[in-house]
DNA sequence: TGCGTCACG
DNA sequence: GACGTACGTGACGCAC
């Protein structure tokens, strides 16, 4: 017994597995008597891994230990009574649920540490500390940045979830300093959740600059007057006693009483009967069956209670834990004959379910080519069907063949497409648009759908993502297979149909596991969330509508585009000689570092702000403001001028002119957009590859791009587009009284406000006035600041908040909007549209400047979101409203949808559309101020507006 | 890959 | 009283 040179200690950080555990599950009960035990299942089940994995390593370890927190009160709060002040207090169901986890950890026969009075990371810190200085190597098997201190000299971490390992190249990167200075700027950047205070406006990535320049804590206090930036130094002067708190409170112990030595950690195996003894009692059927199994030994019987009495529609959530089936690749089929195929799709037909994904060439749906299908029933057992899977290609002329062993593409969907159309089968996706997009191109078209993604947009829009590797992370405590190991990156990056079968089956398969998965645990949740109605009427049925507008696609223009291209580049030559003697000196336009060293440090301009990166800021303000100096800096103003005209030609260049050509299909000759539902929080769409949301319109030479966005011969393009909607929303929803009557009265909303704020009479209102007026209604719907107003009006701070004051004093009702949509939001955690729409504002009750923006996200949220969830109203009833008429829907830009119609039935078009567009709130919202549609038509985008 | 910049609503 | 600030996006080029 001992420990010494060649042994390996793993060290698992037990508390951080109790917490992942706890929220990564639903909250399940013990069958018997209701005892909550979801963190213990998932504990269960991540201890069960760990071991699993160790049995297969060849780096396992000789001595492993469990660390865990012995109570939440520490040495740390005598140092500092504030110490993990604001964490959140403890859920109810969790507290119980710590000593089965400690006894649990036991029957794994793992060594179970805690010391009263210290942290896990404090025991932790002390057994690497030991073990380092006996000659052996140590894995923390953690993601807690606290503990990358503790990394180098034979200790490195390993992150569970991501399966990566974390050494000193890693810790540098997220601290930007080694291990050993890691404890300085966590001392100087504070930690919110851990309420450590740290030094007030500094951050890890200034810490990690100061410590670079002075090299350690002491030295950078001890000359903190040296520091150039004022705000900074004062800030460090003024702070050094807290700053060296900080520092004792991120320090990790390395003496703390420990009750055993590092002999005691040997590796035992478990003893059967005393972990089923466990597991048994604990009700976890799956897992018992797997222990015991690999143990070798007779599995427990546990009593089955009284079926709970079935439910119509979706299936009841799993009685114990997705996880508690595992992810096991090696149970996925690979279906390569029909009598196969026809199996599953019997089973399919009869569950009345099926969770499907589809693997193709590229992430273009029209361009991409069908590789293989993959479908899953039931957690656990899915199946992949290779359909496009080539060899070869390795030599000069790439030649490739078809992989041996595939069914005929035609074969395997004429004997899908019953199941994919038929009205009875659900069909499960995670973003379905991309997979019915790739079905509707071989004429199948999948209904009815449901969409993991949309269901997590429902409930999350805010707290994260909607991927599907975030989502089952978050929800499963699984991490997938990356993509990225199948296909590479980068150059040597190959498109799927070169990924060999047998690799492509347990990735494809576990897709769709973990789709079926991720369904059965949202579906229940939706109307507990309230969100069915979201779900159900502005995400769900959006999908086949969106589908419809990808793939007919807008006409654009070659030669147009091409041509404006051309001349544009001879203007970019042209500017950049011209820049160039005016600097007198060849340098890259496009370059704003090499731009600012020129106008700052070269030609001397006052001023010059750096950004993040010690580069100086050249944005459009800036330059505009330098166009000024005529008087002072002649050559300056001239230089920016010109630069600013460089500028908005090479944007339109490059982004426009250039990119929209590559963009053109040339099967369809159109542009293909792809709309992402999930994108923004706030329910608006966004258009990507290319974006058609933001072609230029608001200058001259810019809006000549929408000339190149065509209608074929007899046809026009028709844009409809609403009023003034986000402040028509805002009347309502603020109950603004004056503001509307204003829209009853038709009159011009910006106008109306500059004359009410500033006591001119309409007739006599300038443009000037009314500019200042617009950007105050902009503002209040952004959630307005007089700093925000004053930097756009380039007036006063002053000024600006006299303002607001005055908007507030006008129109009552605005201030009342703005506190109460706060408090529910630092109440409720989100803030919700009149639709019901949830937005989440998980930042608003943070302490620093993430705050402030969260406020304003709030403030803007009910708003924007309303706007977007009429629109997508409107959208999904379109195709019926039009029907029969020869018109499609191509492009939805946030408040405008543009259309294509046969030159003879655009009134026809107008009527319907409008109608629908203008009633799209009804009947479920009856809102104070009547929603307008403005029309449009033409030859090209341009005309249409 | 992150940043600065700029296009849109 | 200080903090840093208009809301929501996506794409491009530069510099690392």
């Amino acid at each position: 017994m001992g420990f010494g040179k060649g042994d390996h200690l793993h060290l698992i950080d037990g508390s951080a597995y109790i917490f992942r555990a706890y929220h990564a599950l639903p909250p399940l009960t013990r069958k018997s008597d209701g005892l909550p035990i979801g963190a213990v299942a998932g504990f269960c089940n991540m201890i069960a891994r760990y071991v699993d994995g160790n049995g297969t390593s060849s780096d396992a370890p000789t001595h492993v230990a469990v660390i865990f927190d012995h109570s939440s009160k520490t040495f740390r709060n005598d140092l500092y009574p504030l110490y993990k002040a604001n964490r959140p207090e403890l859920p109810e169901d969790l507290r119980p649920q710590f000593p089965l986890t400690r006894e649990a950890s036991r029957a794994f026969n793992l060594a179970t540490i805690e010391v009263e009075d210290f942290e896990a990371d404090d025991i932790i810190a002390t057994l690497a500390h030991q073990a380092r200085d006996a000659g052996g190597r140590v894995t923390i098997i953690s993601s807690d940045k606290d503990l990358m201190q503790l990394v180098g000299g034979g200790v490195e971490m390993l992150d569970p979830m991501k399966n990566r390992r974390i050494g000193p190249d890693e810790v540098a990167e997220k601290f930007g300093v080694a291990p050993d200075r890691v404890v300085d700027v966590q001392a100087l950047s504070g930690d919110s959740v851990d309420n450590i205070p740290g030094a007030p406006g500094i951050g890890v990535k200034t810490a990690a600059l100061l410590i670079q320049e002075y090299g350690d804590l002491d030295t950078l206090l001890a000359r903190a007057g040296e520091i150039k930036q004022p705000k900074r130094r004062q800030v460090l002067l003024d702070h050094a006693a807290q700053i060296l708190i900080s520092r004792d409170l991120v320090r990790l112990r390395e003496d703390a009483p420990l009750p055993m030595g590092l002999g005691d950690l040997e590796v035992r195996a478990p003893e059967p009967a005393v972990l089923l003894d466990f597991l048994t009692r604990m009700e976890f059927r799956t897992l018992s069956k797997r222990v015991a199994g690999k143990l070798g030994v007779e599995p427990p019987a546990i009593p089955e209670p009284p079926a709970a009495p079935a439910t119509a529609g979706a299936p009841a959530p799993a009685a114990e834990p997705e996880a508690q089936v595992p992810f096991d690749h090696a149970a996925y089929a690979c279906i390569t004959d029909a009598a196969t195929l026809a199996d599953w799709v019997a089973e399919i037909a009869d569950k009345g379910w099926v969770a499907i994904d589809t693997e193709t060439t590229s992430l273009d749906e029209m361009r991409a080519e069908l590789v293989g299908i993959s479908l899953c029933v039931e957690p656990g057992r899915a199946a992949y069907i290779p359909v496009g899977h080539v060899t070869g290609g390795g030599d000069l002329f790439g030649a490739t063949a078809p992989a041996e062993g595939q069914m005929p593409l035609a074969e395997v969907l004429a004997m899908l497409k019953p199941v994919l159309e038929d009205p009875a089968v659900l069909k499960i996706g995670q973003n379905m648009k991309y997979d019915a997009k790739i079905f509707a191109r071989h004429g199948i078209r999948v209904a009815p759908v449901d969409d993991t993604m949309l269901m997590s947009y429902a409930m999350h829009a805010g707290l994260h993502g909607h991927g599907m590797d975030t989502l089952c992370e978050q929800y499963l405590g699984h991490i997938p297979i990356p993509i990225k190991t199948l296909l590479g990156s980068g150059k040597a990056q190959v498109t799927f149909d070169r990924v060999a079968v047998c690799d492509a089956v347990k990735y494809a398969a576990e897709d769709a596991d973990v789709t079926l998965r991720l369904w059965r645990r949202f579906k229940p949740q939706l109307h507990r969330a309230h969100v069915t109605t979201v779900y159900e009427t502005l995400e769900r049925p959006l999908v086949p509508v969106l589908a419809a507008m990808e793939m007919a696609g807008i006409l654009v223009d070659r030669d147009t585009l091409s041509r404006m291209s051309n001349a544009f580049a001879q203007k970019l030559a042209g500017l950049e000689d011209e820049i160039h003697t005016i600097a007198g000196e060849k340098f890259n336009v496009g370059s704003p570092k090499q731009l600012g060293e020129i106008l700052f440090d070269r030609i001397g301009v006052p001023g010059g702000e750096r950004g993040k990166t010690g580069a100086y800021a050249t944005g459009a303000d800036v330059l505009e403001d330098i166009t000024t100096m005529e008087d002072s800096q002649p050559q300056a103003a001239l230089l920016a001028a010109r630069v600013l005209d460089w500028r908005q030609i090479a944007k339109l260049k490059s982004t426009y002119t250039d990119a929209l050509q590559q963009a053109i299909n040339p099967e369809t000759g159109r542009v293909h957009t792809s709309y992402s539902i999930a994108g923004a929080n706030t329910g608006r769409l966004a258009s990507t590859d290319p974006n058609l949301q933001n072609i230029p319109i608001r200058t001259e030479e810019g809006r000549r791009i929408r000339e190149a966005f065509v209608a074929p011969p007899g046809r026009v393009l028709l844009s409809l587009d609403y009023s003034q909607i986000e402040l028509r929303i805002l009347a309502h929803i603020a109950g603004i009284p004056a503001l509307k009557q204003a829209f009853r009265d038709g009159l011009d909303i910006h106008a109306m406000t500059a004359s009410e704020m500033f006591n001119v009479p309409l007739d006599q209102m300038t443009p000037d006035i009314r500019r200042q007026a617009k950007a105050i209604n902009f503002g209040v719907i952004y959630g307005i600041s007089g700093f925000g107003l004053a930097r756009n009006l380039r007036i006063p701070r002053a000024e600006a908040q006299g303002f607001i004051d005055r908007y507030f004093e006008r129109f009552p009702g605005i201030r009342e909007y703005m506190d109460e949509t706060i408090a529910f939001a630092k109440a409720n955690g989100h803030v919700r549209t009149l639709f019901g729409r949830r937005i989440h504002t998980p930042e608003i009750n943070a302490k620093g400047p993430g705050a402030g923006f969260a406020r304003r996200a709030a403030i803007n949220a009910p708003i924007q979101g309303t706007a977007a969830d009429i629109i997508r109203r409107a959208m999904v009833r379109m195709p019926a409203a039009l029907d029969g008429l020869p018109v499609s829907m191509l492009l939805q830009v946030h408040d405008e949808l543009l259309f294509e119609v046969d030159a003879g039935a655009v009134d026809e078009t107008i009527a319907r559309a409008r109608a629908v567009m203008e009633g799209a709130a009804d009947p479920a919202v009856a809102l104070d101020v009547s929603l307008v549609v403005e029309a449009g038509q033409g030859p090209n985008w341009s005309a249409a507006h």
